[in-house]
DNA sequence: CTGGCGCCGTGACGCTTGTCACAGGAGCAC
DNA sequence: GTGCTCCTGTGACAAGCGTCACGGCGCCAG
């Protein structure tokens, strides 16, 4: 295994640390390993602490009584996860789960407060990160609010293929590792929309094909204007 | 006129100021009255600094290319308005316009970045401040991705009855001072569909009555209640 | 091979809601 | 008074989308 200081020291919000706290912060971390579908934490539960992910993916969302569900975020490795509550000391706003076996750091909150108000580097990461949590919200709430299921996509779309996509032809091409219920969560909808919303976006020529979860999809800025416009 | 230095004492963000920097921020502060209707800034522009709202309403919305319009929130005196790009150098994710005849304080970025950094103080108000947008937009989120019109119209009247609400009766009194139009944007819906849920409201008798402004509604745990299980 | 299971496609249906159109009323200027 | 503007109520209609139901396909265990 190796060690803890270098792990944390690998985190951009804890990059900028001196060695001294990073040591400090890397003794009173707990490590913890656990599989797929794992619930840290639900929404409103009190919030004892910070976890960061090392490994793996964490699934971050919001449900209604009736069972729907609206994915806030997804994090992968270096990523905090609702650092928010830290501060406030209110409940988590929302729910967290694995969605593949994962590794964590955990912190405890004290520990991280302190870390914190010492040092201006972490304050100003948590605010950055925190902005960029409201920004996405904002935009997601513009979508949810604003565009169909089929506009929600195209952007959905887009990012990923921003994100980890290789050009093709004139295009991009990427592996959607997600089944389409995964998607419907993320874009506020339900699996049969995504379907039929895939399909259409298919005979649009933005998504130019699909074989299994490989896409290949029109060049991003386009499948962006698509969206904002309403459908051409 | 009454000091800056007073003024900015009022704010809950530079309450724990010490005396010597809040002098030395408000050196540096713009005092700005505007009329009704003006554009502080729009989603997009860059960030020059921080607005604080010292008297009157200030609008923060997104708007769609189609002219549809969604309220983020509504900031009155004390509050800051936008804080977030000020740290990560990125542009309004917003608009802001006044909804009525306001006076602000105009604070340029460097000033208040500095004091974001020496005082852990600031810091902490800032992240307490970005924590409370954050919940509040998750809280919107959800309503919009979960509830029908009515539902989310009655959660907005639970909060405007347990902020500016007097008990009468059984119920909460208390003057509702927007116009459905506006009231519309707040919870992401058209004019015609407001007046369509005050009247479903009014029957199912949580809308106890509605003189003009005037509105009597019920214990607001009752409309939330009936609000989080869509419709009795 | 066979059964089970998770994922995907698709048809049918009904409800919600945005849009358009219009009417009534309150307030105000003149 | 008349005319105007702003706000509100309401009817009609179509589109979008959530839900239910069902069938197909790939994969794995046995």
């Amino acid at each position: 295994m190796t060690s803890l200081v270098a792990v944390l020291q690998q985190i951009p919000m804890f990059a900028e640390l001196e060695e001294r706290v990073l040591t400090q912060l890397a003794a009173r971390c707990v490590p913890r390993a656990v599989g797929e579908g794992f619930t840290l934490f639900r929404a409103g539960d009190a919030c004892a602490g910070l976890y960061v992910v090392l490994e793996g993916r964490v699934r971050v969302f919001r449900s209604s009584p009736e069972g729907r569900e609206q994915t806030l975020a997804v994090e992968g490795a270096g990523r905090p996860v609702a650092e928010l509550p830290l501060f406030d000391g209110g409940p988590y706003p929302a729910s967290a789960v694995t969605m593949t076996p994962s590794r964590l750091a955990f912190l405890p909150r004290e520990e991280f407060e302190h870390a914190f108000r010492t040092d201006p580097d972490v304050a100003a990461a948590v605010v950055r990160s925190l902005g960029g949590r409201l920004r996405h919200l904002v935009q997601l709430l513009e979508t949810v609010a604003f565009r169909d299921v089929a506009a929600r996509l195209a952007m959905r779309l887009a990012d990923y293929a921003d994100q980890a996509g290789t050009p093709e032809g004139h295009g991009v091409a990427f592996q959607l590792e997600r089944t389409q219920e995964e998607l419907a969560t993320e874009i506020g909808t339900a699996r049969e929309s995504v379907s039929r919303a895939l399909k259409q976006l298919t005979t649009k020529g933005l998504i130019r094909s699909r074989l299994g979860s490989r896409f290949v999809v029109a060049p991003t800025d386009q499948l962006r204007a698509w969206a904002r416009n309403g459908g051409m």
